[in-house]
DNA sequence: TTAATTGATATCAATATAGTGTCAGTTTAG
DNA sequence: CTAAACTGACACTATATTGATATCAATTAA
């Protein structure tokens, strides 16, 4: 069972790059690179969040994306909900008999209570908060990308 | 997002009736028929739910499955794990940079925490609490069948 | 002008989920 | 003793989801 596929995967780890480089314009190119995602799959994805509001880019030469939106609005259920469609524990159990009376029914609350939880739980994580557990270590890789791209010029 | 797939619903919906029936052998057919389910993918269910010592068979006319374990010892979280396999939010998030440092990495503890909530929500539940949950007129519809199956012949 | 970019889509491949079919062997009612 | 109602064990097909690639027009800065 699998929680986060790899669009939500992408997506997260995308969001953290852009902010920790915030300010300026990341291109997908650099970003598929530096964290190992497949190019045009990535790009496919950066579109999905430009059209939800959380990116913005700039086309041509120098261009790319940027984080505008603050990271502590980024949360992760928000990115599971664009990428994966709302959490549902299971379409609706129990149809044929016990659905006759769907508002009764003890399972389903049951059910929808753990739904209640999980989602809970990934409404409290954000990319902002994810970004302030980075240790410095992390941060400075993030911000810097790896050795052989980076080489002064 | 689908937390819960096709298998796992109708084993816990099996697992119920069986628990409503306890002592009696109940044949896959009248399960299907009653529950609504794939005659053979219901069988496929129940045969794995028998190699996990979840129920017994017994071959022949008059023969069917039955549950001997204590209805309260059979989680949820088991059956997620038979049919779905071990709840896991992300293979490994941050492979190329962050993951040189697994051990270290705070995002990838952020995510096994979640991860922990999720699975503990799931061990909570169990059949024997769903079974008490269900009200009286839910249960006798589980015990008893549809009319059509059950006039007196 | 050209190379590096995004926008927009179409298509394909791989995997997971859902469902069906068949046949051999077991049991019990008649 | 036999037929019908069962499970055991697989092989198979179909459908949906996920993951990935490819193409081409439009934009932009050097
Ligand atoms: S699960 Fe559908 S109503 Fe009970
Ligand atoms: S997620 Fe793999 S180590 Fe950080």
């Amino acid at each position: 069972m699998k929680v986060l596929t790899k669009k939500t995967d992408y997506a997260i780890r995308a969001l953290l790059m852009l902010g920790a480089k915030r300010g300026s314009y990341v291109s997908a190119r650099t970003i598929a690179v530096e964290q190992d995602m497949p190019y045009q799959f990535l790009r496919g994805v950066l579109q999905e969040m430009i059209r939800h509001d959380l990116i913005v880019s700039k086309e041509g030469v120098q261009g790319g994306f940027m984080l505008e939106k603050d990271p502590d609005e980024i949360r992760v259920k928000q990115l599971i909900e664009i990428f994966q469609g709302t959490v549902q524990v299971s379409e609706c159990m129990f149809r044929k008999q016990i659905c006759a009376n769907r508002s009764r029914c003890v399972l389903r609350h049951e059910i929808m209570r753990i739904e209640q939880v999980v989602n809970n739980e990934f409404e409290q994580v954000t990319i902002g908060k994810l970004l302030r557990k980075l240790t410095l270590a992390d941060h400075v890789m993030l911000a810097s990308g790896n050795m052989e791209a980076t080489e002064n010029k």
